[in-house]
Formats: structure tokens, C-alpha cells, sequence
DNA sequence: ATGGTGGGTTACCCA
């Protein structure tokens, strides 16, 4: 089984790479974020024409989530319950897979901008309300995987340098500390549970060459439950759909359980 | 060290 999470950055320019990348990588879920769509835009019936299941939380312009299976989704739920949020940036689903069910919990945190700033604040909420949703995700679901961009690098070897990063947006001892209070949880981040490669990233800034230079950071990461944890047998970033013309800035990355 | 790009929209936008 594998689970996957992309950051498409609009899925209206990125479907057709969203339904190649699916066709190569018949993933047994996918978690994508910064639709940029309202529901009524999602592309629903091209995706249903190549074989896949869908549950979608959008806006205009910003944000929205969405998760893909060729297995039946259940039990969706949108956003963080008892967070007032205008941002659709939560989705969860049960993937009915035919070894058992799969939780799937989708999501888009909050980029934060810049420290200090009310964009920040609202991200440190936000990691806060997470981190209590997925207490009660994990309290339900034994097999819970927690995918998406969450817009933290979680250590300096996360980051393409150190110096650059450090302390900035992305990588302040605040971010990271709602991060660590996720693995806390008893949540396992599925790419540490593998040997990498160093410098590997999953986000890379259109700017300045930054994919061609490997100026990256790995931002976008699955989160497994003990038990899909322990399952665990592999682990990487698939940075071909970066080299794609016209791609996300981000690249995938898979999770593969026994 | 700076500024660069690419989504979206037409904003003092957001990443």
C-alpha cells in the first residue's frame, strides 16, 4: 500500500501532471493541497473518467485540500472541529482499503509569512488546534496517516542551509515545537523511519533557480500512527514531476506499507 | 546581498 501527499499549486494548471503522476504511481491514497478551487470547480469528472475516488474542501484563490483513492472514501470530514477557520485547509476520509480501513487526514497549514506577524500567530493557533484534532483522530483511528504541507522544515538538515534558515519563517523554534507536539502524539514522521539521501527536499522556490540549484526545504511530510508506523517499509520524495514544464514547486512524497 | 517566479486576481495578494 502506499500513501502520498502533493502540494499542486492549483490544480486547475496541475491536473493534467496530477493524472500522469497517478498513472505511474497508483498510490492507494493521495493527499493534495492549494487546490486553489471552490468545490464546484473541482475536476471531479475527470478524475472519477481515470479510476478515482474523491474528497474535496475548497475556496476561491487559496488554499484547499483534497484526497484521491481508487478505493471508497468514508467518513469525510472537513476542517478542524472547534476551530473557527474561513481557510479550507483540513480533510479527512476513511480509505476503505481491502486490507482494512486507512484514516487519511489532509492538510494545508498555514504558510506564516513572516515571525511575529498576525499571519504567524494564526499558524501557531492553528498547529495547536491540529495537534488536539489529531489526538482525537488517533483515539478513533489505529491506522492514521496525517499527510501534507505543513510549512515547517523540522531540522536544520531539512533546510539547504542552515545558515540562511535557522530561526527564519519555516524554521523557528515556535513552528517547530507544533511540529514536535505532533510526533508526540505517538505520530512517526515516515521520513525519518528510512535512510535519505542528504539534502533531499520536497519544496524548492520557483525563484533563482532554486530547484536547479537543490535550494529546497522539506516542508511536506506523513505522519503515521504507530501501527501503519511499524508497517513502514519504505519512504521517499519523487522530485520528477519538479522537472515537469510549468510544475508545482513542490514534489511528492510517498510512504510505502506492507 | 539582492532579487528573482508563479499561482491567482486586478490586492497594500500569497507563497
Amino acid at each position: 500500500m502506499k500513501i502520498a501527499t502533493w502540494n499542486v499549486n492549483s490544480l486547475r494548471v496541475r491536473l493534467p501532471q496530477v493524472l500522469d503522476w497517478l498513472a505511474a504511481n497508483p498510490v492507494d491514497a493521495l493527499a493534495i493541497q492549494e487546490t486553489k478551487l471552490t468545490d464546484d470547480a473541482f475536476p471531479g469528472a475527470d478524475l472519477e473518467a481515470a479510476g478515482w475516488n474523491w474528497v474535496h474542501s475548497g475556496q476561491k484563490t487559496y488554499n484547499g485540500v483534497a484526497i484521491l483513492s481508487r478505493h471508497p472514501l468514508t467518513e469525510i470530514s472537513r476542517d478542524i472541529p472547534g476551530f473557527a477557520d474561513e481557510q479550507k485547509r483540513v480533510i479527512a476520509a476513511t480509505v476503505q482499503t481491502p486490507d482494512g480501513p486507512l484514516r487519511v487526514v489532509d492538510v494545508y497549514v498555514v504558510n506564516g509569512q513572516a515571525i511575529g506577524s498576525e499571519k504567524y500567530d494564526y499558524k501557531l493557533r492553528f498547529l495547536a488546534a491540529l495537534r488536539d484534532y489529531l489526538r482525537d483522530e488517533l483515539a478513533e483511528h489505529a491506522n492514521l496517516a496525517v499527510g501534507g504541507d505543513y510549512n515547517i522544515a523540522p531540522a536544520p538538515e531539512d533546510t539547504h542551509d542552515p545558515e540562511i534558515w535557522e530561526g527564519n519563517i519555516l524554521c523557528s523554534d515556535a513552528e517547530r515545537a507544533g511540529f514536535r507536539a505532533l510526533l508526540d502524539l505517538g505520530l512517526a514522521d515516515a521520513f525519518r523511519l528510512h535512510p535519505q539521501a542528504p539534502s533531499t527536499f520536497t519544496w524548492w522556490d520557483y525563484r533563482a533557480a532554486g530547484f536547479r540549484r537543490n535550494l529546497g526545504l522539506r516542508i511536506d511530510h506523513l505522519l503515521l500512527s504507530e501501527a501503519l508506523a511499524k508497517r513502514c517499509t519504505g519512504s521517499g520524495v519523487d522530485v520528477t514531476p519538479r522537472r515537469n514544464e510549468r510544475p508545482s514547486d513542490h514534489a511528492p512524497f510517498i510512504a510505502e506499507i506492507a
